[in-house]
RNA sequence: UGGGGCGUAGCCAAGCGGUAAGGCAGCGGUUUUUGGUACCGCCAUUCCCAGGUUCGAAUCCUGGCGCCCCAG
């Protein structure tokens, strides 16, 4: 009593406007395609949409990690109960759902490589090494085993070009742009690839769910990393590296002992809470990690200014090659950080000159370079100075 | 055992008779399909202990205890 009724979008865009929308991003009616579905409201969506569009909609579900048994969690993907969502929307729309069973290649190309490169002091990013591997190589391949003309994911990034010349961009909706997750995926993954929910928002996207009646279309948002369900990142790695994990120094930027640490796994360059260090004046944060003396040294935050960015595995996606002189673009350094102004020079070794100092630049995280909406390319942060 | 100084939260620290600042650390939350950052909130009924003065004490007095410095 006393409520108002909230109506859902009162100004946003029509439903059938929407439906439009999106239907330009799909291929044609009857063609036959892939869709990447994780169990969550973005993909369920993209699969609902392709089949009422007309095409021949495959779902596919990769089994990914043995969260099965647990209960169902909000925030993971492809355990258990979302591989049922996926099955419960592809079966009350009426198209094909496959689940393919990846947890060997899971675990020894992203949960493998994501334990080695905390053990190297680095900061991974294994949403990316997932796109790079079973998603958009293996995954890929099965679309083509099935004779499917394109893979389509619940990405919000937009493929914008035309086939022949496919660009990457950010999409629409920048509070929801995942483009910093996909840099990595090439040329030829591109020309195959369909993001058809990157020209919407959030809202419009649950509300395409409500109208397909999905099951799924209030459930959370994913966050944390996926094989991580409980967002303790440190205990998996070190149940993936027993004993490699030993406590050490925390030492300042001249090499005093301030403290100790229960190992170098929990730290991250830029990083401020867990020094467990207090009566200073001003914050301490990580500014280095030193794997070879199990080390980690921190100083104020000036010390994390750094101007020079190298860089590992240069994907580039513009036209033409980075030119001998650099290239002035705007990078992206973490998936939320905001842009910085730079000049890429690609080459043996590419690296980034910053026009500002960036702070809390971290290896083992991408860099990723854009001019105006469009992803040009990027790498892995291989130092920082 | 002469003189001087100090003892306030895990750490640093303000307060100097009127009912415990702030910083760091920690904890919780918001944000976020990576880690982190940032932001917001919480965090000493009590000031080494025991008495006393006072309407009222962390602040004054007395006595302990504990540190630190200077001492021929």
């Amino acid at each position: 009593m006393g409520q108002t009724i909230v109506t859902d979008c009162p100004t946003g865009p029509s439903l059938d406007a929407t439906i439009a929308a999106v239907a330009q991003r799909l291929p044609p009616p009857g063609s036959r395609v892939v869709v990447a579905m994780s169990g969550g409201v973005d993909s369920s969506v993209v699969a609902s949409l392709a089949h009422a569009h007309g095409c021949e909609t495959i779902g596919v579900t990769m089994r990914l990690s043995d969260h099965d048994d647990a209960p169902a969690r909000a925030g993971s993907c492809c355990a258990g109960s979302d591989i049922a969502d996926a099955r419960a929307v592809a079966d009350s729309c009426g198209f094909a759902h496959y689940v393919l069973d990846y947890q060997s290649a899971f675990r020894a190309e992203v949960m493998e490589s994501f334990a080695d490169s905390y053990m190297q002091g680095r900061t991974p990013v294994p949403c990316i090494s997932c796109n790079q591997t079973v998603k958009f190589r293996d995954l890929l391949g099965v679309a083509d085993d099935l004779g499917a003309e394109a893979l389509l994911t619940g990405h919000y990034v937009q493929r914008l070009g035309t086939p022949a010349a496919p660009e990457l961009h950010r999409a629409a909706d920048p509070s929801k742009d995942q483009s910093y997750f996909l840099f990595a995926t090439t040329h030829k993954q591109l020309a195959r690839l369909g993001f058809p929910l990157g020209g919407l928002d959030k809202p419009s996207v649950r509300m395409l769910a409500r109208h397909f009646h999905l099951r799924v279309a209030d459930k959370p948002d994913s966050q944390d990393i996926c094989f991580v369900p409980g967002g303790d990142y440190r205990a998996v790695v070190r149940k993936l590296r027993p004993q490699a994990d030993h406590p050490g120094a925390i030492v300042d930027l001249d090499g005093v002992e301030l403290g100790r640490h229960a190992g170098l796994i929990g730290f991250t360059i830029g990083q401020r809470r867990g020094i467990d260090i207090g009566g200073q004046a001003e914050p301490l944060y990580v500014v280095r990690l030193e794997p070879e003396s199990n080390r980690v040294v921190v100083g104020p935050r000036a010390a994390l200014a750094v101007s020079t960015v190298w860089l590992d595995d240069l994907n580039w996606l513009g036209d033409d090659e980075v030119p001998q002189d650099g290239l002035d673009v705007e990078v992206k350094m973490r998936s939320m950080a905001p842009l910085a102004r730079a000049r890429l020079f690609a080459g043996p070794s590419p690296v980034l000159r910053l026009a500002e100092p960036q702070f809390g630049v971290a290896p083992g995280q991408a860099a990723v370079c854009y001019r105006g909406s469009r992803v040009m390319g990027g790498g892995f942060i291989a130092s920082a100075a």
